[in-house]
DNA sequence: TTTCATGGCTAAAACGATTTAGTTCTTATC
DNA sequence: GATAAGAACTAAATCGTTTTAGCCATGAAA
């Protein structure tokens, strides 16, 4: 029980190859076949259950009608729920995704983006890790249209991005935290060279200088990437057992690093907001659910997706033509969402 | 800037295109290309960035080293993980997965396995709607082997299934629960007709009557799939709200309910354990995290990933002969993990 | 001198589509 | 009666690989 092709259903309709094509792909009224040869053909494939093959069609045309999408990691709820909008809005224009996970490795980004390109996506939305410009560039120079999210490259104005307004974002949390007195905020962020958490760790820099508050106000709390679960829930306490005292106020500057926030929160057993406010740069579930809970800064995500989306069919329709360099990267406003921890 | 094919190298190289076919392939030494020639092509394969077409690859051997992954939605976490526990898994085997969700809707599920049978790929991990037995059975008649995770069909036996056992570790939690004293137990699950829902309900129901419960004891909420969430929520406080009365204990018996059902008891103050004991199958980062901590019927996920991946890469290997049927489908225990919510 | 290996390659078919350029009938027009 | 203009199809090239069968030397064996 083979695979049906198209030459198959020739044979036993009794006409050509190419006629069968026509009417697969509705040119068969601009080719002229009769209707009785057209429903003849549709009805034979039907009834043998035709599929096109698809890598052969792709080999014909040179597209494949799938756009690859590369984020860091799929389990993570943000990226997830990226992903599924990506998805959903890409059915829109009847293109499909396949996406993979970096986990922020340079050497797998740059395996993944050669993989995709073994399998002639049309097009790709990139979450990029560092030193990914050059490679990116030279999937546009192969006319392939690359649309990153999330992060950017400031060097690379040609790449476009969409992504949050990190500093507005950061800026606006700091705000907050001052109006409502805290002033022994520390941060916590994750250690990278990247362009979008140097606009985060920038923004709570400037806040704090604009409001003259020196020494004792700036905690920052690097964790290093490679320090896993254990590492990071240590350097987290480091920081936090100074609650109440050196530290009144917390800013994660991820999701992730929030989580892990509240659960050494929980095991230090500090009193939220009494001892310490928190705050977190990007939602999650727990943070709704957590008692009290946790007031975050929220990125849209689902803008973010349908944005980078439109621009990615933008550039695909018109792949031909110099693609009309948009404004980049695209800024989108984070709102604050106010719960019980501030 | 095209992109460079096999030819192109052959023309540089001065040699066929058969030959660096060879070359390419480490096929060489087997068909006694010379040294020099070997050298000579892999030189130029290099300088002119060679990406093998895998879309023409595929057309001529029939195998797309891809494997198509059908869960019912990638954002919810434990789709999320098992997807991210097959991918890793399949890269071992050096197979890539492309994934989709169904949304658990049956006329989705078809056309994703139309899909990804139109793009070829070699094998499917499919976590199953209703009604989708023939589909999978088509699948099988062309010769592609397929493996279902999660659920399974009781009427389908040649069809492979890796899942956990449902019934046995409902009657654990069910044991414990009444071990510790509560009686009025209420059961929440979601409205279907699939088998691994009815194994769960059946062990609770089993549970109840061997220790002769009777009436108040018997409370079971069946939230109709397509009640969204707002619905589920009036559904679940239907229950809770006889927490301290009428019910003791409350089960969740899907992770995504459990999250509801947390959302629910927050708002309505209900305290636990004292109202209220929680029990959830399936964990989340949410009921470790919550205060109290939830107890819950943690599933192997992991476990289940790497047995339906290793299922279906013996498949793979000798799809000609008849599969070996398995004794299906592979039951994988659950284990309890006690918290403070009970 | 013919035959046979063997070493070192290449030609060409095949995979399953799409698409361009025909071909073969009718029928209408002058 | 010759020509042109559709109508209704089809042949064959093409996309980029893999793979089978075979070609042409050279040297050894008979």
């Amino acid at each position: 029980m083979k695979k049906v092709s198209i030459s198959d259903i020739a044979r036993k309709a009794g006409v050509s190859v190419s006629t069968v094509s026509f009417v697969m792909n509705d040119k068969a009224v601009k080719m002229r076949i009769s209707r009785e040869v057209i429903n003849k053909v549709e009805n034979v494939a039907r009834e043998m259950g035709y599929r096109p093959n698809q890598l052969a069609r792709g080999l014909r045309t040179g597209k494949t009608k799938t756009i690859g999408l590369i984020v860091e990691n799929i389990s993570n709820a943000f990226f997830a729920t990226l992903a599924k909008t990506i998805e959903d809005e890409a059915k829109k224009y009847d293109y499909k995704v396949v996406y993979c996970s970096t986990d922020n490795d340079e050497e797998k980004a740059r395996d993944l983006i050669n993989m995709l390109s073994q399998r002639q996506v049309d097009g790709y939305i990139i979450t990029p890790t560092l030193n990914l410009g050059e490679e990116i560039r030279k999937l546009q120079g192969e006319n392939k249209p690359v649309v990153l999210i999330d992060r950017y490259f400031p060097q690379h104005d040609e790449i476009p991005a969409v992504l949050v307004d990190n500093y507005e974002g950061v800026t606006r949390g700091m705000e907050y935290l001052i109006e409502k007195g805290y002033r022994k905020v520390a941060l916590v962020t994750i250690e990278t060279e990247m362009a979008h958490m140097k606009d985060r760790l920038q923004a709570y820099c400037d806040v704090l200088k604009r409001h003259d508050i020196k020494e004792e106000g700036h905690q920052v709390k690097i964790v290093p990437y490679n320090s896993g679960r254990e590492g990071a829930l240590k350097e987290i306490e480091a920081v936090l057992s100074g609650a109440g005292d050196s530290v009144d106020a917390v800013f994660f500057l991820t999701n992730y690093l929030g989580v892990l926030g509240i659960e050494v929160i929980k095991k230090l057993k500090i009193k939220i907001p009494e001892q310490l406010a928190v705050l977190c740069f990007d939602d999650n579930d727990i943070f709704r659910l957590y008692t009290p809970t946790i007031s975050v800064i929220r990125q849209p995500i689902e803008a973010i997706g349908q944005r980078a989306m439109l621009a990615l069919i933008e550039r695909l329709k018109h792949s031909g033509e110099g693609a009309a360099p948009e404004n980049v990267p695209i800024k989108l406003v984070a709102d604050l969402v106010a719960r019980e921890s501030i």
